[in-house]
DNA sequence: CTGAAAGCGCTTACAG
DNA sequence: CTGAAAGCGCTTACAG
C-alpha cells in the first residue's frame, strides 16, 4: 500500500458511473457495453490505475502471490530455479514470495507455515530430501524427481544420466566412477542409476560417495582421484557440476589432464561450468518447462478451488510429469587415453544394472 | 487467505469481548487490561489464531512485505544475498517477494514498478551498474558500494581490494595482474582500486578486462595467462571468485601450478570456492550485516512514514554505510616462485595509485 | 447493460 | 479499561 496511485471509486467517479461497472468491465466479465469498456480501460489507463491487492485480497480470498521454498537458498541451482519459477509466475500475474528452509526438517516446516500465514495462493515446494509435504491447506507444487512418490514435477533425471553415460560409453569409456555426495537422495540416485544402466558386459561402474560441501570446506578434503586413474578409471561422471568442479581441480592439480587422461562430466550446468578450463561437459535440466508446468498445474489448482470452501483438506496438487534433461557436451569429456591400464580388480567388468528401468 | 484459521471476530465471541479489545491487546498498545490480554492471547494461541494480512493491510495501508530486486538473480551471489534478506525480513516479521532484473534497464524498471504494484512496504534493490534508483514511492535500500553516489549500504570492497593485495604484497608478490570483467562498475573498480593501493615503490600491478561470462561461454575463450606468467606477473587477483575459477582451471590445464607458480585470488567467497583444489584465498562480503542493516533501515524508514501521506515523493531512505569484508586465507596463493623472470617491459617497476585513498 | 448494497477482516479514533 | 462504529478498496450476488 501506500502507493499513490487512483482508486476505483475515483475512475468511476471521474466517468459518472457505478464502482461495479468498473470492476467489471477491467475484469472483463462481460457484463458491460464493449463503449462503456473501451471508455473505462481508457480512463484507468491514463489515470495509472492499478487495482489494490489488498482490497481484492480481502474480498476474494486470492493474493495472487505464490510461495517458492527451498532446501537451501545457497544452494548453487537455487539462481536457476528461482529465476524461472519468478518469470513463470510473473507471466501469470503472480508475484513470488521466498522462504528458506536451511536447516532441518522442522525449519522447513516453519518456512512452509509463514508463507501460509502470509496467504499465499500456493506453493512451490523443492524439499528437502526425504520429506513428505503434509497437507498444507493449499495448493502445492513439488519439484523434485520423478521418483518421489506423490505429485511432483521434475527433470528426468535418469534419462539425463542415461544420456551422460551413452555420450561416455560412446567415446569408448569401458571404466567409470559416478560420483555423488547423498546416497539418500533420490535425484542423486536417478542420476546415477541412468548412467549404470548404460553400461553392460565388460564394463565397470562404481560410485564413489563424498562428504558434503560443508563437511569438505576447509579441510581441503581430496577425493583421491588420482589413485581412481591409476586403478584404471578413465572417467568421472559427477552428479552436480559442483562435484565436477572437485574432481576436475584435483585432477588438474595431480597434474592429470582432463580430458587427455581422464574425462569429468557433471550435472546442472551451472554458471561457470562453460567458461572454466576444460569446459564442463553436463547435463541441464529444462527449468523454464518445468517451472512453467508447475506453476501452470498451481494455477489451475486456484482457479478451480471454491474460495468459499472450508480451506481445510484442501488437495495437494500439481501435475505429475517429467521432463526431458539436455545433454551439453563440452570439452572436459574426450574418448580415454589410448593404452588403458590393465585392469586388475576383482570387480573388474562387472556390469550393474541395479534398478533394471527408469522408474 | 484461503486459510482455515479463525478470524479475529471468532475470538472476541469465545471470550465474550470486542474484536477491538482482541485487537488492542494482540497488538499490545497497552489499552487492556494485564489479565485481559493474558487470556486474550491465550485464547488466541489456543485456536491458532493468525490475522489476515488481507485485512490488516487494507486497513492499515502497509503489507507487511518487502521487495528483493537484482540485477541477475542467475547471479552466482544471489544466494547470499537472498538468504540474507530473507532472514532479516522474517526475523522483522516481513516477508520478501522477488524480481529479477535480468537484462537491461527498463526491465528493471518494470520489475520494480511490479512489486510497487504489489503494495510492497519498501525495496532492497541490488542496482544494475550505473543505474540511479528513481523515486519509486516507498523507502528504498540499495546494496552497491560506497562509492556509488546516495544512500546505499555495502561491503567495503575497497578495504576488501586493500587486504587481498597486502595479503599479497607481504607474500612476496611484486608484479600483480588485476582481473575484472567490467571496467564500467562502480563494485569492480573499488575492489581493484584497493588491491593497487597498497603496491608502491617497485611494484607493478596491471588491470585486466575479461569478456564477460555470456560472451566467454561457449567460445572457451582463454584469458591469455600462461603468457603473463611468462611476462613475470607472480599473482593474479580477481575480482571475483568466478573469474579466479576461469584463471585457475585455465593456468593448471597450461601446467602452471597453482600456488607454487602463481597465485590467484577471488573475492565473495562463492559455494564452491571452499572444495576446488586448492582452495581459493578471497574476499568475502558480511551478508548477514548487510541485510541486517538494510532492512533495520528500511523497517525504520516504514514505520515512521505517515500512513496518509499522498505518498508520492516518499524519501528514498537507507542508512549509508560501509561493511568491512573478511580475507579468507586458504590455499591458491602462496609466495611467488624463487626465481622470478627479471622484468623487460616498459612500464615494469610503475606503481599505480589512482584514486589515491578510498571514497 | 448498469447500479445500490453488502461484506471480506482488520484497526483506529472516539465515546463511555 | 472496554465497546460500537466507521471504513480501508475491492467484487459479487442481486435488482432493476
Amino acid at each position: 500500500m501506500a502507493r499513490s496511485g487512483p482508486k476505483l471509486t475515483r475512475i468511476a467517479r471521474t466517468l459518472g458511473v457505478s464502482a461495479a461497472t468498473v470492476s467489471n468491465a477491467l475484469s472483463g466479465k462481460g457484463r458491460v457495453s464493449a463503449e462503456m469498456v473501451e471508455k473505462i480501460r481508457a480512463t484507468a489507463a491514463e489515470l495509472g490505475y492499478v487495482p489494490s491487492q489488498a482490497g481484492r485480497a480481502l474480498r476474494t480470498g486470492r493474493t495472487g502471490v505464490l510461495g517458492l521454498v527451498l532446501p537451501d537458498i545457497a544452494n548453487p541451482l537455487f539462481p536457476q530455479i528461482a529465476q524461472a519459477i519468478e518469470l513463470a509466475a510473473s507471466s501469470s500475474g503472480y508475484g513470488v514470495l521466498i522462504a528458506d528452509s536451511r536447516g532441518d526438517v522442522s525449519t522447513q516446516t516453519k518456512a512452509i507455515e509463514r508463507l501460509i500465514d502470509r496467504d499465499v495462493d500456493g506453493l512451490v515446494i523443492v524439499p528437502r530430501r526425504g520429506t513428505r509435504i503434509a497437507d498444507v491447506g493449499c495448493p502445492v507444487a513439488v519439484i523434485d524427481t520423478p521418483s518421489t512418490p506423490g505429485n511432483t514435477v521434475a527433470a528426468d533425471h535418469w534419462g539425463g544420466g542415461r544420456q551422460i553415460g551413452e555420450h561416455l560409453k560412446a567415446l569408448g569409456h569401458r571404466r567409470v566412477m559416478i560420483i555423488g555426495n547423498n546416497p539418500a537422495s533420490n535425484v542423486q540416485n536417478d542420476r546415477a542409476g541412468g548412467i549404470r544402466s548404460v553400461f553392460g558386459e565388460g564394463t565397470h561402474t562404481d560410485t564413489l560417495w563424498i562428504e558434503p560441501l560443508e563437511k569438505a570446506a576447509g579441510k581441503g578434503c581430496p577425493l583421491g582421484l588420482a589413485d581412481k586413474v591409476a586403478e584404471g578409471y578413465t572417467a568421472f561422471a559427477c552428479i552436480s557440476d559442483l562435484h565436477a568442479l572437485r574432481a576436475l581441480t584435483e585432477l588438474q592439480r595431480a597434474g592429470i589432464n582432463v580430458p587427455e587422461k581422464a574425462s569429468v562430466t557433471g550435472f546442472d550446468d551451472l554458471i561457470w561450468s562453460p567458461v572454466i578450463t576444460p569446459a564442463l561437459t553436463t547435463a541441464r535440466m529444462d527449468m523454464t518447462k518445468i517451472a512453467a508446468i508447475a506453476v501452470a498445474a498451481l494455477v489451475k489448482a486456484i482457479s478451480e478451488r471454491d474460495p468459499s470452501d472450508p480451506a481445510i483438506g484442501a488437495p495437494v496438487t500439481a501435475a505429475t510429469c517429467k521432463v526431458p534433461m539436455h545433454l551439453v557436451v563440452r570439452q572436459s569429456a574426450a574418448a580415454p587415453p589410448a593404452s588403458q591400464p590393465i585392469l586388475t580388480t576383482a570387480t573388474a567388468a562387472t556390469s550393474v544394472t541395479e534398478g533394471g528401468h527408469q522408474p
